[in-house]
DNA sequence: TAGGCCATCTGGTCCT
DNA sequence: AGGACCAGATGGCCTA
């Protein structure tokens, strides 16, 4: 299908004031989607139907090209346009534009109200629509599971099936959303690794995560109305799991796969927490590692003489990379601290 | 600059 | 006839 020429700029004044179409027609109601009329790109000035161009087209047909009389068309005979039709073609179409647009706002309207129960519901970073629709269907279908099968909400499949088909950025909103934080089983590898016990709690490791009081992410919440207690979520053992594969238990999803992720090292600095969430009680967060290491340098002294740690910019030794990347992914920009900890490590 | 996302216009189709 | 719904087309905005 074609798309019609638009109008000209002038034709759209003409058009407004010639159907009195004002400004509260244009108006959508938060107020600040439509543009204003004479703001309209000229592909989407609305067009002035029924012009000479109608009219000039109608002949044509009448008469071909090497001048000729054209033969007599089948089928209901065109009716003619004449200047009242037109006329009422036009505000017909002019009608039409504004409840379509108003019916696209509805729309928008449910997303956002769908957008604003999903597990991570941010309005400075807006799920897209198609990711909005991704995510519930996820947790849908991850809720499901909770309940048919008992299937932990704290469990790595839950956290894999919300996750499922999304975009990595979506992955990694919704795993930092989760609070889904590499300090238990970080620590832990790093036990595994360094052979260091005991390592990570309280008075443990350095690394180990200043707990609360510092922010929790700037891209999300959950909300205690969202139903799970996720924000419990220490994170599961993601060792020998991707986004991608889901539990034997989960049905298999048409949706396209996230990509591999992948150790970004996209950490942002994060300052003092606002008191607002300085009051949450939160589980710890790879920001707060962040944090951490922002003023502390790495290796830690107690550290020394151990092997140094590959992989991951922070904690080079952990093979966690999903929730590392996941949860650190919404920082920006990356090479802030990719650099920071290149130049630590290089010391 | 390419690609993703979005808002809007538009004509077709179906239904009342 | 008119409204709802839909999909195609298009340009703007933003980000990597």
């Amino acid at each position: 299908m074609m798309t019609k020429p638009y109008g000209k700029p002038g034709d759209v004044t003409e058009l407004v004031s010639s159907l009195g179409w004002m400004e509260e027609d244009l108006s959508s109601p938060d107020g600040d989607r439509t543009p204003e009329i004479g703001h309209y790109p000229l592909h989407r000035r609305p067009v002035e139907l029924g012009s000479d161009d109608m009219e000039e087209e109608e002949e044509e047909e009448e008469v071909g090209l090497d001048g000729e009389k054209a033969p007599k068309r089948r089928g209901p005979k065109k009716k003619k346009m004449t200047k009242a039709r037109q006329e009422r073609f036009r505000v017909r179409r002019v009608k039409a534009n504004a409840r379509e647009r108003s019916r696209m706002h509805g729309l928008n309207d449910a997303l956002d109200n769908l957008r604003s129960v999903m597990p991570c519901y941010s309005k400075a970073q807006k799920l897209s629509k198609i990711e909005t629709l991704r995510l519930a269907h996820n947790y849908i279908w991850a809720l499901s599971e909770v309940l048919e099968s008992g299937q932990s909400p704290e469990s790595h499949g839950f956290v894999e099936m919300l996750c499922k088909g999304l975009s990595q950025p979506t992955s990694n909103l919704v795993a930092g959303c989760l609070q889904l934080g590499p300090s238990s089983m970080l620590i832990n590898k790093l036990d595994e690794k360094c052979g260091v016990p005991g390592v990570g709690g309280p008075q443990g490791h350095p690394i180990s995560y200043p707990s609360p009081g510092l922010p929790s992410p700037p891209y999300g919440s959950l909300e205690a109305s969202h139903l799970l207690h996720l924000k419990g979520f220490k994170g599961a053992n993601y060792e020998n799991s991707s986004p991608n594969e889901c539990s034997s238990t989960t049905p298999p999803y048409d949706g396209p796969l996230t990509p591999p992720l992948s150790i970004s090292g996209n950490f942002a600095l994060k300052q003092e927490p606002s008191p607002h969430e300085a009051e949450r009680n939160f589980t710890p967060h790879p920001t707060h590692a962040t944090h951490y290491i922002s003023s502390h340098p790495y290796p830690p002294s107690s550290l020394a003489g151990l092997p140094a740690p590959q992989g991951h910019p922070l904690f080079p030794g952990s093979r966690f990379e999903l929730p590392l990347d996941m949860a650190f992914e919404p920082f920006t920009p990356s090479h802030i601290v990719t650099s920071q900890m290149s130049s630590i490590y290089s010391e």
